[in-house]
DNA sequence: TTGTAAGCGTTATCAC
DNA sequence: GTGATAACGCTTACAA
């Protein structure tokens, strides 16, 4: 039964009395249950917060009082009390990037576990929101803690004040000041022992493709060092211009850079990109030129995304280990909002390199 | 400059006073910035909301002190007194489906352009979870309108009180019963349409993957009559047991299934695939089994995710224009929020036939 | 153990 | 046009 309403015949402080045949449907309340159940408003929020302090008889007729008016706490008025919303806030470039989209399940599922819930906050590469965002702008009382996966320059972290804002954990970046919580991934090594299995591969003009243009993103800053830190660690001969550019990481950034590296002569016969869906679209493009991969061509790429066990050949990469590091940021910033003052601490997820057939067959 | 607070100077209803050297900011309210200005909460509620009648004079000095407090409004105060967050729920079966991350950007983005944010629900298939959603649980307060995406069964939908909850729209199934909003896609259509290639392309021992092995999901059914009644007007002599079933929807499932498929003898020439991700699936599966796509088998999905323009042979599907799903659900929704009591609407996102390489190289 | 009442930070209803 | 003040529904000292 829920309680019927009309606008004639309302009183605030009883609410319970007749039925009245109108449309309008009125949320029960705790007072209502209260007036049902012949309590009051103090015992009602104990019941149903899971205070222990109630004696068995209350607690009877208070259950029974909420079951008949299907009362629901009202979880708005409950934040605005205690401060705490029970939402986290996953911020990441763009959700249907594969790689991302995997890291957002994982995230749902270690935050649900806990008892948070997710909003996912796509920049879609915008700069100025990225920053409002860390700056904690209005969403920031309306959550109790971010999750930060964007690509952001090392300027963009800095003037972020770090005391009194939202508590926060940084995904992805390596580089480590104290200032945040930080799961990371060690890019410069991912980069190097992708690399490292290309040369072992028997390759010698390796390019790679997933440079930024111009901004100073931190990723791939590390993986273009991880690639040629592994180059002359094997004191292979440099390829001219051999890091492309991709703006976007997309299948399509992938597919155009690797056409202007095939027409290239002599032509590269590896390419290490940066990501699992620019290497996607370098196959496409190896293959519509007519070469073979990986015959003609070696790719491999990072983060082991489902479609690169599938594509024809499976593709090469580096997995980085999504679920754990959804795990463990998930159960920072549950610490972090308990104890705001606690030390920031960085944990580096693992990867692990996975030869397929598009650098083996 | 942020409002100092000390614990043991502090005054609720003058926090202006001197500045303390603490580490605890509170963010400041509508009465700090009142007291500030000299002007009472209302005129500033006023500014802040965007109220028309205010004095230029006024306004200006709100303004400044709003700016020297770095005042930003409580959105969770704000939505306890007017009633609305803001916030969309999205609910789907999981982010990390292709099709499902593709519709998640598209709703953000369309959300984002009304000034709604939005919240993901990922059920994983929870029929308990999903009946809750339904009829409102306590998550129900904290979002405006639900756009309900995941398989559900029809009798699911039943018994969800359609007055007094939540606004609902429901996405990409085809029974229109009058109660709740709906986007839809005209599944029967789009797979008949799918059948129709591959009998048009010469095919005449054709299969399907996809139905669900005991749910009554109405997508699966629908799909499946699309793909029984395109073989009934070509007057196809049917397959035995030529509809296998696929649990999940996965790449893994859909490879399951094709190598079931192709033991068979005589082998099928053609494979109509529910979604493009199964599809993808039974591609690896023929190749892993020696054959080759399209000359031994054609294969064709329906969702157009990006995937399979870039796979190899390239995916032919039916296209199910998700931005305009966005769109359309989106601005339903809020129409629906600002007038509960309009009359339902069922609207029909187009499809389109896409043919690749996969049916006709 | 249970009741009373004071806010949490807004918006909205009254007066002026 | 602007100023006091009462809610919105909940949690939690403080009392009993």
């Amino acid at each position: 039964m829920r309680k019927p309403y009309s606008a004639f015949a309302y009183d605030a402080n009883d609410r319970m009395g007749t039925f009245f045949s109108t449309e309008v449907w009125m949320a029960a309340t705790l007072r209502d249950v209260a007036s049902l159940a012949g309590v009051s408003v103090r015992s009602v929020s104990n019941v149903v917060s899971g205070h222990p302090h109630v004696s068995g008889d209350l607690r009877d007729r208070v259950e029974r009082a909420i079951a008949d008016l299907d009362y629901r706490p009202n979880p708005i008025a409950r934040t605005l009390r205690t401060g705490r919303t029970g939402l986290l806030m996953l911020v990441l470039p763009e959700i249907d990037v594969p790689y991302f989209s995997g890291l957002a399940r994982d995230v749902i599922v270690a935050a649900s576990e806990r008892g948070y819930r997710v909003m996912i906050d796509q920049t879609g590469h915008d700069h100025a929101r990225e920053r409002d965002l860390l700056r904690g702008g209005e969403r920031g009382m309306l959550v109790d803690g971010m999750l930060f996966a964007p690509l952001a320059t090392e300027e963009e972290l800095d003037g972020v004040p770090t005391a009194s804002s939202t508590p926060l954990i940084l995904l992805g970046e390596h580089r480590f000041d104290g200032r945040f919580d930080h799961v990371a991934v060690d890019n410069v090594r991912a980069a190097y022992d992708a690399t490292t299995h290309l040369i072992e591969a028997g390759r010698t003009r390796i390019a790679a493709i997933g440079a930024q243009p111009k901004l100073g993103y931190t990723t791939p800053l590390q993986r273009a060092a991880g690639f040629t830190r592994a180059l002359e660690a094997a004191d292979a001969r440099p390829l001219k211009d051999r890091i492309l550019t991709a703006a976007r990481y997309s299948r399509n950034d992938g597919y155009t850079a690797a056409r202007e590296l095939l027409s290239r002569s002599p032509r590269p016969d590896a390419v290490f990109c940066f990501t699992d869906l620019l290497a996607i679209g370098a196959m496409r493009a190896a293959f519509d030129a007519g070469l073979s991969v990986p015959e003609d061509l070696a790719v491999i790429g990072i983060d082991d995304i489902e479609e690169g066990r599938f594509s024809r050949p499976s593709l090469s990469t580096v997995s980085l280990d999504t679920p754990f590091i959804a795990e463990e940021a998930v159960e920072r910033i549950v610490a972090r909002i308990e104890h705001p003052d606690a030390e920031a601490r960085e944990i580096i997820a693992p990867h692990a390199l996975l030869p397929r057939e598009s650098t083996t067959a």
